[in-house]
DNA sequence: CGGGATAACTTAGAAGTCCAAGTAAATAAA
DNA sequence: TTTATTTACTTGGACTTCTAAGTTATCCCG
């Protein structure tokens, strides 16, 4: 039999005040929510020692997974970041700050700004990355290839709804 | 063949640009994260036609779970919410404003408080937690009752170690 | 039974995010 | 060509959270 976790006395508790409703989405969502929490952690745990936060390590490994020449603009980090535009501001005015990135007026458009990827950028990243996914690693060490491959599978179908409507929202545009 | 979501466009993306690095956990975390990100959204419109922040619902919930005759210190609900004292005291603050909760001095402890959901507080929470509840449900729609169970067992694994880390630490308190 | 360590909050200040409004450039329409 | 609309980003103000320090009250030990 496998222990039981602090999800499960949450659902003992509910079931008890409220016998009228069904409570059972909690088991996997509530778990989602929780796990998401200690991931953030173990995020900003690992980014620290790279001197960056949470949200500017998105927008670089936005730049760096664009691949070379690393440059995209605003837009397209705000839309990949799911954030809002004068967050987006915010911070890449911080991560120029820090010789991470550096703006430039976009050729193309003289309303638009393209935001590279400097090679302490690059660096910083790179390095801040292999933390992460040593850390990820870690906290998946427990689970069974056949597990984490059915896992990923299970979420995938429950993501997929919401991915597919940005989809549609962006081809309508 | 299932369909691709973003997180395999973005794990293809990370192994082009870094194939020296093994981005396989990726697959299963980054889902979580954006799952996450997706039911904090949820819960967020649930709560918005009562009136509630997310975190104000989440105290309220841990009052309401305790049972009659719904008390409890901030303390406690600090640690139940996994936030810091001066959040918890700026959220029962408002929440007071709103009379959802009642602070009263704890008479076993002339430092400590006891915080008390209202009658208001009681219905609110109800009301919130049914909508809450019926957004988790349609999120779910398409998973079958195995995959449900199975994607609860495994996120249970993975949770585990975290939540006997706290109990090892409130023991040793 | 004092006095130092602890514990339970509260307060103050800094940081990050969001929403909404503002500026500037490009596009479309008349 | 000139005026209106849309797009791209920045700015300003409100809000929530966190960290750190402050205030009482309790506990523990000599």
């Amino acid at each position: 039999m496998s222990q039981s976790d602090e999800v499960d006395g949450l659902v003992t508790a509910w079931q008890r005040e409220r016998p009228d409703l069904d409570v059972a989405p909690m088991h996997v969502l509530s778990r989602v929510t929780r796990l998401a929490r200690h991931l953030d952690i173990a995020r900003r745990e690992a980014f620290e020692a790279h001197d960056l936060e949470s949200g500017e390590f998105d927008v670089l490994a936005a730049l760096r997974r664009a691949g070379a020449p690393y440059e995209l603009s605003p837009s397209a980090l705000l839309t990949a970041n799911l954030v809002t535009s004068g967050t987006m501001t915010n911070r890449i005015d911080r991560l120029e700050e820090k010789n991470l990135v550096a703006r430039k007026p976009d050729p193309s458009d003289g309303r638009g700004v393209l935001v590279k990827l400097t090679t302490d950028g690059r660096n910083a990243v790179d390095a801040a990355l292999t933390d992460l996914l040593e850390r990820e690693r870690i906290l998946l060490a427990g689970i069974s290839k056949a597990d984490r491959t059915q896992l990923a599978d299970v979420l995938r179908k429950i993501v997929l709804p919401f991915d597919q409507v940005a989809v549609t929202e962006f081809n309508d545009e």
